[in-house]
RNA sequence: UGCCCGGUCGUCUAAUGGCAGGACAGCGGCCUUUGGAGCCGUCGGUGGAGGUUCGAAUCCUCCCCGGGCAACCA
């Protein structure tokens, strides 16, 4: 079977399809385009994994177009950020750079000559008219009294628009469409707004700007995308682009698809939220690192390639979604464990003093950066001395059974050091342990045992005296529930009030004092960190903690938290309904033979019953067989049949046996569109059922012989397996074997 | 309540009328100088009811559930 690296999304398959019909010569061109609003986000980065791994992998091109169509809400920093964003991610556009904005006068053209063309308006109700107008998701809405102004009237009016000679909502231009759709999108949408505001790029050019179903489709159709992803929400817009790029553009043009957006359950993703955690100060920052911004992301430590591989593994869908963030976690983790140097630091620490180790002495121990599985070379050499840190949860005064760690009386390895065993606790007045003392097999340096003792326990160490100190910043999830938003009303009291916890007393060894100050590290034990970019600095180094390693230890410990969901409720309908069939759907079961359900179904559908109404006289015995074919077999396009004969003979050869379901369906079209006799077509085709026990047979004899693990595994009890074998046969016989017999036969076979 | 879209293991996603597969999570084991990583195993799913078919996740009907749509936002 295929596994998930190698089978392709459904854009995928469209855009293979394409490629195969010479739709576009090949050509793919994406694009993604942000409105310079706000910051991206990882919902974001799904999106622009997409489109410009769609171009990556098509050898096609994406474009980064910046969609400012609203000088209100947009600015360059932003643009600036966007570029900085996608850039970090990984992804190029080259000359492929484009603004909505640098497309203004081409689209007042468009306009101009959609005016012309009669298939747009201007209009001059006012904001709260139109609104009354558009009528509700129930009642089809009302024509405006402006819907009829002539052309000369139209662009009379839209040029004094774009002159600045009317104010701010007085007039804007809609599309001419149908204002009872029962789509409300397309109840004469609008395309333009009169807004005298200065553009961050235009400046006071124009006063005049493009609505979003305007410019957007008009924008993929002069830069000539093909495939033009946008996410569900813009599903209703579709005819309008549809509309649009039909009445401007040549073939071949643009079509748009929509996917669904990434959600992340522990944290909310809209723009709108992720400002109001900004603008309240829930967080600190666009940057913070608990957000799932595309900033916070890169300063909490994670690599571009780690977001680009969790997008290539939730894939995309049409199914509304909620990604674990796990998986993000679990992305970040499989990056960074074959390229982060291991080192040691102790968050907590707790000193314990080896009574055994003489005072002074220093012995530098090698410690290898990676592990035995990770193929990478390099090492370092760690200070060992007598008085050493520890982190302390890693001792237990009194532990419980499986507990590995240090406790009174037992040993423990130090990573690379020696086995230590604990001889005092010291606790102060309040009977907190604030020291230990102990002593160190002088034997084990290094931390293998002479003596083959198994020693089950290794904890991280740093030597007191040549302790780094440093701060340390240790991240959870921002929420305490998956669905912040789900049954509250303000989802900030979701908030998870431990999503912070700032340690300044952490040490770490001294070799990290030689690094690079953007050295992504495993604190062994304890999880990847980096330095904060933002906030440390050779005077005070903090560490932001990427990611936890995963801790099959935490697990076992905790009691399992509440984990259970509610299971889905059960469905149970809120009222049993019975059908009631009208007299009608009665007598037409009653006089062709049919049953009720099929008549049902057929009287529910006008287009086929008409079809069926129409020959059913001819059919006579046959009626019933050609109802049952008209309702589950006739493609739903066909519109009538002009001239039933070949058709019946041909619902009479499958009902004989004749031929097979298959191969009806195969030549239905011929038979009905050019009222072929199906018997020629059978005959041409060589396509008669294939009904002979003894040929079947011996197709049977060579498939089983062929696949002889498969007929063991049916015969051991994976009865689906007969799928498989009728497959094969169906296959080899061309489509044209009895499918009852043939069953028969290997069901006998493979006994 | 109108229209549109969707519903496959706990989660995400394949199977395009013919073997319900993969990944993450979980569980168990092996291994281990990280309670990490890795390896092996395992649990687990087609929303429901009918129909068509030799055969249905896939086609048809009805029901249930979820999402979107009534900004001069995108």
């Amino acid at each position: 079977m295929a596994s998930s690296r190698d089978t392709n999304n459904f854009i995928e398959e469209i855009i293979e399809r394409d490629n195969e019909s010479g739709k576009y010569a090949g050509a793919v061109v994406t694009r993604f385009p942000p409105e310079p609003n706000g910051y991206l986000h990882i919902g974001h980065a799904k999106s622009i994994a997409l489109n410009f791994g769609l171009a990556r992998k098509y050898d096609g091109t994406c474009h980064l177009r910046f969609d400012d169509t609203n000088p209100e809400t947009e600015d360059p920093e932003f643009v600036e950020a966007i570029k900085r964003d996608v850039h970090w991610l990984g992804y190029e556009w080259g000359d492929n750079l484009f603004f909505a904005s640098d497309y203004f006068e081409q689209l007042y053209d468009y306009a101009v000559k959609l005016i012309g063309q009669g298939l747009a308006y201007v209009d001059s109700s006012s904001m709260e008219e139109i609104r009354k107008n558009r009528g509700t998701v129930t009642e089809p809405g009302t024509d405006s009294p402006y819907r009829d102004r002539t052309i000369e009237e139209n662009l009379k009016l839209f040029g004094e628009m774009r002159d600045g000679v009317h104010g701010d909502g007085t007039h804007v231009l809609r599309a001419k469409m149908d204002m009872g759709s029962p789509n409300m999108k397309l109840r004469d949408p609008l395309l333009y707004r009169i807004k005298h505001a200065s553009h961050y790029r235009t400046g006071d050019e124009w006063c005049i700007y493009p609505m979003y179903d305007f410019a957007h489709p008009l924008s993929d159709a002069i830069e000539n995308i093909t495939h033009s992803l946008c996410t569900l929400e813009f599903e209703n817009n579709r005819p309008i682009y549809d509309w649009l790029v039909d009445a401007v553009c040549e073939s071949p043009r643009p079509y748009q698809y929509e996917f669904a957006r990434l959600n992340l359950n522990y944290t909310v993703m809209s723009k709108r939220k992720l400002l109001r955690l900004v603008e309240e100060k829930f967080v600190d920052g666009w940057d913070d690192p608990r957000m799932y911004t595309i900033a916070g992301l890169r300063r909490r430590g994670y690599t571009p390639s780690s977001i680009r591989s969790f997008a290539e593994r939730v894939g995309v869908a049409r199914a509304n979604s909620r990604s674990d963030v796990g998986l993000l976690e679990y992305s970040i983790r499989d990056d960074l464990n074959a390229i982060a140097p291991r080192v040691m630091a102790v968050l907590r620490p707790l000193r314990i003093e080896l009574t055994n180790y003489d005072e002074g002495k220093v012995e530098w121990l090698e410690a290898p950066y990676f592990p035995h599985d990770v193929p990478k070379e390099g090492s370092r050499k760690v200070p060992f001395s007598r008085n050493i840190l520890i982190d302390r949860s890693d001792f237990k005064e009194n532990p419980g059974k499986k507990f590995y760690r240090l406790s009174p009386g037992n040993e423990v390895r130090l990573r690379y050091g020696y086995v230590i065993r604990c001889t005092d606790v010291i606790k102060n007045d309040e009977g907190d342990v604030v020291e230990l003392k102990g002593t160190c097999d002088l034997d084990t340096r290094g931390g293998d045992t002479p003596d083959g003792r198994r020693v089950r326990g290794t904890i991280q160490w740093v030597s007191a005296e040549h302790a780094i100190p440093i701060e340390t910043r240790l991240y959870d999830r921002l929420f305490s529930v998956e669905n912040p938003e789900e049954g509250v009303e303000d989802f900030t009291v979701n908030l998870n009030p431990d999503s912070i916890e700032i340690l300044s007393g952490s040490v770490a060894e001294p070799s990290i004092a030689n690094d690079d100050p953007g050295t992504r590290y495993q604190f062994e034990r304890e999880g990847y960190f980096w330095q904060d970019p933002e906030d440390s600095s050779p005077d005070k180094l903090v560490f932001n903690r990427i990611v936890m390693l995963k801790d099959s230890w935490e697990k076992t410990v905790k009691a399992k938290p509440a984990t259970i969901k509610p299971r889905a409720k059960e469905t149970v309908p809120k009222e049993v309904r019975t059908i009631v069939d009208s007299p009608a759907t009665l007598k037409m079961a009653e006089d062709f033979g049919l049953s009720v359900e099929l008549a049902r179904q057929l009287s529910k559908d006008e287009a086929k019953k008409a079809i069926f109404d129409a020959i059913a006289e001819q059919a006579g015995e046959l009626s019933a067989a050609v109802a049952n074919w008209i309702v589950n077999e006739l493609p739903g396009d066909v519109q009538g049949i002009d001239n039933p004969g070949p058709f019946l003979k041909m619902v009479a050869m499958f009902d004989s046996g004749d031929i097979s379901q298959r191969i009806a369906r195969q030549i239905q079209v011929e038979v009905i569109e050019s009222g072929t006799d199906p018997e020629t077509v059978v005959d041409r085709e060589g396509l008669a059922q294939i009904s002979d026990p003894s040929t079947l047979e011996a197709m049977a004899d060579d498939i089983i012989a062929r696949n002889t693990e498969k007929a063991e595994l049916y015969r051991s009890g994976k009865k689906g397996l007969i799928g498989f074998f009728m497959g094969q046969l169906m296959q080899a016989s061309g489509g044209k074997a009895n499918p009852e017999v043939a069953r028969g036969i290997i069901e006998k076979k493979l006994g």
